[in-house]
Formats: structure tokens, sequence, C-alpha cells
DNA sequence: CGCAAGCCTTCCTGTGGCAGGAAGGTTGTG
DNA sequence: CACAACCTTCCTGCCACAGGAAGGCTTGCG
């Protein structure tokens, strides 16, 4: 398979996969005029981590959940620490985005949204937040 | 007032200040030794900045923000509609995390955790997700 | 007076995860 | 044989800074 062809099945663009060779994560072979040559192993290897990209996991999370997938002995505890991890910091996020997201929509919601200059939205911004 | 000191004022780092000052968001008159001088009105915008990252509001939005404050005759409409812009990135955001979230807690409840190489956490990323 | 500590300056590189595009080679079709 | 549709490498840019090198200024102490 091309490259093309690969990231058609796999949903991701040709340039991030490109982009993966670049960084270890698949190692196409070569065909004679210097095309990429995708096994199925490769294909399956993509798809994987295009599957772990959408649920958030850093690069290199799914460098180690790569090896770990490919590791016959690996135990799960290993996989699920990374994916605890992983899950802690979405929390993180988004507790913090929800944070903004309270303050926000009560701004918003007080603000007039008229032509008068009046805005309680660059009051707060500008009233000293220690 | 030199930058460390209006960087302990503002909460921000002195690296972000020149940062700020190079993209043109502040500008500090300079000393005869080369030294920025920060006058009130400076730290009054930087606080203001600082306010407004922590509400994650982009550098762009930011300076927009700033224009909107600094001119007198602004409509509040103009200020609540970048606020509202920016609350619905937020909601997206907190939308899709949930998603990742939701997927991941499920994931990592049902792996068992411990030395044996089976993990549904593992079957998940390779099983083929159109 | 010399020297060290603690400020300040500019400039360069790196981050994460690619996207965009230039310049050129290859392959398939009418 | 022209042309489109692939493919290649290489370079730059994104966002919002952080880290650090190399050097100038200032202040206080012995």
């Amino acid at each position: 398979m091309n490259i093309g062809e690969v990231a058609d099945k796999s949903g991701l663009p040709a340039k991030t996969i490109r982009y993966y060779e670049d960084i270890g994560l698949v190692t196409p072979n070569r065909s004679d005029n210097g095309y990429r040559q995708f096994r199925d192993s490769d294909l399956h290897k993509l798809t994987f981590l295009a599957r772990a990209r959408t649920l958030g996991f850093s690069i290199e999370d799914c460098r180690t959940l790569m090896a770990l997938y490919e590791d016959d002995s690996r135990a799960s505890a290993d996989v699920k620490s990374v994916a605890s991890q992983h899950l802690e910091r979405i929390d993180q996020k988004i507790t913090q985005l929800q944070s903004m997201r309270d303050t926000l929509s009560h701004l918003v919601a007080e603000c007039a949204g008229d032509n008068r200059p009046d805005c309680p939205i660059l009051n707060d911004l500008a009233c000293h937040h220690e």
C-alpha cells in the first residue's frame, strides 16, 4: 500500500503518517521508486495510533502503549497506569475549563450586549484580581 | 518600575512581559541604561492581560479586548460577542474532553491492572474503529 | 577600590503535533 | 505525449511562551 491508501484507511492525513515515521512510530519499507510501502501490520499500527490520539493520549503515551501492545508478556497494570494518569490529566483540564466556563457565563449573562460602553466583562478583567 | 517589579505585581513572568512587548501588547519606555520603564498604566494593562489569560482568552482575543477596553465609545455588544465565542469554544472543548473521559474511565474500570497481559484498554485501541 | 550578587539586556533554540507549500520525481490515462 | 494525480524531501509556521547563553548595569560590602 502507498501512503494515500493507508491515509484513507487509517483516517490519518499523509502528513501525519510521514511525521510518525520521522519520530519512529512506524517504519514502512520503501519501493524501488522511493515510495513508502505499508504492510497490513503498519496499517494496523496506524489505526491503533489514530484511536489512541482521539482518546487524547500524547505521542509519547502512544509510543509506550504501542510498545506494551507488542509485548506479549506485558502486565495490564502498566497499561492501566498510563491510562489512569491520562484520565487524571483530563479530569484536571475539565475542572479548569469548567471554572473558566462558570466565570465567563456569569459575565456574559450580565452583559447587556447593546451599544452602550458599560460592560461587566471588561469591569471584571480590569478589576485587580490578586 | 523595572520588569522585576511589574512581574511581581502582575503575577506574570518577566519572560512573558517581554514577549507581550514583542507582539505589541504593551509598550514600556526605556531608561538611559536600556532597562524597560513601566508606568502604572502598563502594570494595569498587564494585570488585565493576566486576568484575561486565566479566563482562557487567546492572545488575539486579548488584543481585541484591550482595544475595546481603551475605547470609551465601545459597544458592550462587541465585548459580549468576543466572550460568547470564547465561551462556545470552551463548551466544545469540555464536551470533547468529557467524551474522552467517559470512554477512558470505562476502559480503566474494566482493566484488571494485574500482571497478566490481557487488557481491555489495548483491545479497544487495537480494535478497528471506523 | 575591587568584587560578588542580583538585577537587566538581546538573541537563539525548543516545545507538541503537525499543516502548508515549494520544487521536483513517478505513474496511469486519454 | 501531455496532463493529472500521485509520491518524495525540505523548509517554514503555528501558539505562547520557557530555558539558557553571553554580556551590561547597579548596589552593597569589606
